[in-house]
DNA sequence: CGCCAGATTGAGATCCATCAAGCGTAGTGG
DNA sequence: CCACTACGCTTGATGGATCTCAATCTGGCG
């Protein structure tokens, strides 16, 4: 963590020489920490810049005209933040901390330096982007299919694939500080039912969850149960660095 | 329909030059037809290629292991098909077209040249894939927090929407050629359900269907029903075209 | 005319939501 | 140090939304 984040994260898709580090650095502002539980940003607020997490655990909702809520994204070191509203003025969700975070304003403006300057970072930027999108594919057909114990299973295995392509640690336990309520309504469950969920996970041996700490004893037996396959994180095209 | 579809869609975002229209123009192949009911591309396959849709609608879908399917796209004409796998050498899902259709291939190698030809075209093509994920993200809400009528009016209203960027047409009828178990499989629902939901919908007086034709006597009282704001279809940062 | 796919309708079962109560732990103030 | 509170989690009982299975209907088409 001491270096930008960013860079590791960038660095993990294509070998940057040190033009592509130095203007990728140049674009990050200084951090600024962000308390748990506190909003980086709401829903239709003018949106001028990107934010790169480089600690901490984010996530972006929609709050319902009904009450309920609707978590779309959790951000975990190394991420960005709003990419996908490059193409709009105004924020499409509201983004809020989990956890104590660092996170580096990236002004939105800047990315015409990128597309005039270097071929291999649009390429990156464009990859992630692209990235995102088939981490959100996959959660549709999370929501849109599945079982709620699936749900959970896969849902808490993303978490822990995304982590491994930054972090290292032991495979199969992990801190997920996502309360059950933050996981409801990113599953679009009701907490109750989450917390039933947690403990049929337990009776079955798939899955143990303590404080946030999460176990899982068998880590192919669980991706079976949930149709878990990681290629959709971890697979890519390898872009070449000429410029 | 005469000249390329994709011209009409990326000068719907903003304002090009001829040096642009010839550049995009190069890089289309030329169309080809498809049957309806037949699939183009599989899950798994090696992914060369984007497509640009000429005429006729598509979709993708991933078939679940336990025999059931998630419809994750709707492509109208304008659209551009996969560029998500742009950072995959595989496809992530499969792709079948609902009606005859015309699509042009466009090969992914080439996205170099228009990183390093033209910031602008780089800029819309990241804008579409923005785009995009705004369009997935409003499925997700759609998905995890909205009732099953409000589900079907609600992805009714966005294909309304999204076709009105392309065509012009009466604003409260439309020819919507999916059946009943693709919506299903697009709203995570049994085929079944969407036709009571139809019923439901009728009913109510806010929404009628007969044979892939939908008819909506107030457009405002059903964008309300349904929580349907389209700001994250239309709204959009102007580019300008320098370059 | 018969067939087939798509759509409708009914009855029963299942999954998950809601409401409500109770538990444990962490923090707070007296 | 001890109430007191607050929050996250758990557990039980009940109801509702949606699924599944099965039968019927409709329209297009060979």
């Amino acid at each position: 963590m001491s270096k930008s984040c960013i860079l590791k994260h960038f660095g993990s898709y294509a070998e940057l020489e040190p033009c592509h580090e130095d203007l990728l650095c140049s674009l990050e502002k200084s951090p600024r920490k962000i308390n748990a539980e506190t909003v980086l940003c709401h829903e239709g607020d003018i949106a001028e810049a990107f934010y790169t997490v480089l600690s901490g655990w984010l996530f972006s909702y929609r709050n319902m005209e009904d009450g309920t809520r609707q978590v779309l994204d959790i951000f975990v070191p190394g991420d960005v933040i709003g990419l996908r509203e490059f193409a709009f003025t105004h924020r499409l969700t509201s983004v809020a901390a989990l956890t104590e975070a660092e996170v580096c304003e990236f002004p939105k403006s800047r990315m015409a330096e990128i597309f005039s300057n270097s071929v291999l970072l649009s390429s990156l930027f464009f990859a992630i982007g692209a990235r995102e999108q088939a981490v959100l594919l996959e959660r549709l057909v999370n929501l849109g299919r599945r079982s709620a114990t699936q749900k959970l299973a896969h849902l808490t295995l993303e978490l822990l694939s995304r982590l491994e392509r930054t972090n290292t640690f032991s495979q199969n336990e992990f801190r997920m500080p996502l309360p059950q309520h933050v996981l409801a309504d990113a599953l679009g469950l009701s907490t109750v039912h989450v917390s039933r969920t947690f403990t049929e996970l337990k009776e079955e041996g798939l899955m143990f969850r303590d404080n946030n700490h999460i176990q899982i004893p068998n880590i192919k037996r669980l991706k079976d149960f949930a149709g878990f396959s990681p290629y959709y994180l971890n697979e890519s095209v390898p872009l070449d660095s000429r410029n």
